[in-house]
RNA sequence: GUCCUCGUAGCUCAGUUGGAUAGAGCACCAGAUUCCUAAUCUGGGGGUCGCAGGUUCGAAUCCUGCCGGGGACACCA
């Protein structure tokens, strides 16, 4: 349990005790106390706006309230002051071994330290990168496969049974383009001269391999058969192809995605037209004609009644067409069986990782889930904003009609999965994102993947220099964590306690917001803690970790460096970035 | 035209789901190195949280309307 969790229901048991003696009316709002580190350090450990949230309800003053809250908080024995502040506030200042016995459990926990049980086990799938298997992985899906992942890893952190997914749309038009494209190259990889790729192909030359790959399977078999003849097998092999290098990408990038699913295979296995029964049972169906969209001028619009799902009886601002102009299922319909799909899998709680141009499909999407599950569903979608690429200032410029679009595989390979992980989760993931290849692996202050590393790196560094101490200490963490802890006493040295002692809450809270981000900004955070401590010790001789002929303080010192490397490798560890234990030039 | 999203220090961005006097980094100014990695750190100045209303003990945060940037708008995926 946390420090803060264990202070709230010691507030609990005073107010249900206050409440019997007071006569207080009952269903108090106690669920929206809050107990938290308040913004402001000066103001002490702990804030409490129990007071006030009680006030009204209760029918009294908060500050009087407060007053009697406050005082039966400081016979706590963890309490060591209990002040009324500003609108009725109430701040604690904890016995500071409150704090130093934080360090114990950080070191008796490991990298486990900040695991928490609110997810209870509950299932969760988050699908992200699901990018059409029609050519690599390119730099722009890395922010979408790391901030998912990251996410993944958070919720199971937070207690979740996590399923990572990526859905494969091998159903549509494009893939059909794809088997031709891939039919070309056979030809080509045959001998034949098939001069410029033709217009509506795709041009890439990573068809190529896939052409060689047909060639040797096939021989001159399908060259020159009629496309029936080649179409569905070269779309299959193509695909497949496809697919183990955009694996072969995401395992490059440290992303090891459980389970894919074939939009083809859902439709082939009649999960739509299932759909489309669960749909019409609960009368959601209906055959009409939608308005012309305004503001974007359609040459070729022409009014067409279309079966259409009711998206509006669910939020959405029209009803949405589940069929094409030629009968088959629209992109939508399959989808809506996709994530029906999950739903029977077990998971009532679906997050989808998307990029910021599918926003407009958010609405429906959460009104179709809403519709197949009868509202017992949940889908959250989280959209990545763009990364625009640098290099050295200079943007890099990818056009796929040029062909010089940046693969996921070249930024891996110039910076490193490590650097490429931490960056793209150095923004929120509806902000845009600047990432220069220049910048991005600079060893300085304005580089948060180094300035974090380095931390882990230099706690790492101090401890192999007490290593080396003629006198021999134990330096496992299990003989650390029996240091006198009484010897932390520098305010310094608490307050990186304390940044530490808040790893458990952020977990929570970046959990239940599906904020990965709020993880790295928080490594900054420790980082900074502790290199700001790290440089007293320059300046003043007695504050340095390893003291000169005191063991004791030492130990206890060490023990909080052991700490401290221990919370940043747990927060890279749900980020994906392995800790470094030494970084040299 | 409709919907989504963002708007916070000169710049790049956080802001603990509604808390107190809104915070970091960069840049700028002034400092710290016989010393555990100075690849770092300390201090200082800098704000109408786009604008205007509303909700309440309390709003950067929630609601409404404007302004500005980005994105999306039958059948593509």
């Amino acid at each position: 349990m946390s420090i803060f969790s264990a202070i709230k229901s010691d507030i609990e048991v005073i107010l249900k005790d206050m409440a019997r003696r007071e006569n207080w009316p009952e269903g108090l709002p106690i669920d929206r106390v809050t107990v938290e580190p308040p913004r402001d350090a000066s103001h002490g450990d702990v804030a409490t706006n129990a007071a006030m949230v009680l006030a009204k309800p209760i029918g009294a003053k908060p500050r009087a309230i407060a007053e009697a809250l406050a005082q039966a908080l400081e016979a706590l024995e963890v309490v060591e002051s209990a002040d009324v502040a500003g609108p009725g506030f109430i701040n604690l200042r904890l016995d500071p071994d409150v704090w130093r016995r934080e360090v114990v459990e950080i070191l008796r926990l490991g990298v486990d330290y900040g695991a928490s049980a609110i997810g209870g086990g509950k299932p969760v799938n988050v699908e992200y990168v699901s990018a059409n298997p029609t050519g690599p992985l390119h730099a722009a899906h890395a922010r979408g496969a790391v901030f998912g992942d990251a996410l993944a890893a958070l919720l199971e952190k937070a207690g979740f049974a996590v399923t990572r997914e990526y859905y494969i749309n091998d159903a549509g038009a494009q893939v059909a383009t794809l088997a031709r494209s891939a039919h070309l190259r056979y030809r080509e990889a045959l001998g034949e001269d098939i001069g410029a790729i033709p217009e509506g192909h795709y041009p890439g030359a990573y068809l190529k391999d896939v052409g060689q790959a047909l060639a040797a399977e096939f021989g001159d078999r399908y060259a020159k058969a009629p496309e029936e003849e080649w179409l569905e097998l070269f779309r299959s092999r193509t695909v497949a192809l496809m697919m183990d290098g955009v694996n072969a990408d995401l395992i490059a990038l440290g992303v090891d995605i459980a389970v894919f699913t074939s939009e083809r295979a859902l439709v082939d296995a009649g999960a739509v037209d299932r759909v489309l029964e669960a749909l019409e049972a609960r009368e959601l169906v209906y055959t009409g004609t939608l308005e012309p969209p305004k503001g974007k001028i359609l040459e070729d619009w022409e009014p067409r009644p279309q079966l259409l799902f009711k998206a509006t009886q669910f939020g959405d601002d029209v009803d949405r067409p589940l069929k094409k102009s030629d009968g088959s299922w629209t992109y939508f319909s399959n989808d809506i069986a996709y994530h029906l799909d999950k739903y029977r899998r077990g998971f009532a709680e679906m997050i989808d990782v998307w990029g910021a141009d599918h926003g407009g499909y958010v609405k429906r999407m959460k009104a179709a889930v809403s519709a197949v599950t009868d509202g017992a569903g949940a889908l959250d979608v989280k959209l990545c904003q763009l990364v625009h690429l640098y290099d050295g200032g200079t943007p890099v410029r990818m056009s796929k009609r040029a062909g010089t679009f940046v693969t996921l595989r070249d930024v891996i390979e110039r910076v490193g999965p490590d650097v490429v992980r931490f960056i793209m989760l150095t923004r929120r993931n509806d902000q845009t994102l600047e990432f220069d290849f220049q910048k991005v692996v600079e060893q300085s202050r304005d580089n948060p993947v180094f300035y974090v590393q380095y931390a882990h790196a230099r706690a790492a560094s101090v401890i192999r220099n007490a290593a080396e101490d003629p006198t021999g200490f134990d330096l496992s963490d299990a003989a650390l964590s029996k240091a006198s802890l009484a010897c932390l006493t520098d305010p310094d040295e608490l307050g990186l306690i304390k940044v530490l002692a808040g790893w458990p809450r952020l977990v929570e809270a970046a959990a239940e917001a599906h904020e990965p981000h709020r993880v790295a900004f928080y490594l900054g955070d420790v980082a900074a803690a502790f290199h700001g401590l790290w440089n007293k010790g320059k300046e003043d001789a007695r504050l340095r970790f390893i003291a000169e002929g005191d063991p004791e303080t030492t130990r206890a010192r060490l023990a909080l460096v052991r700490a401290t490397a221990t919370v940043i490798a747990s927060g890279l560890a749900v980020i994906g970035v392995s800790p470094v234990e030494e970084l040299r030039e």
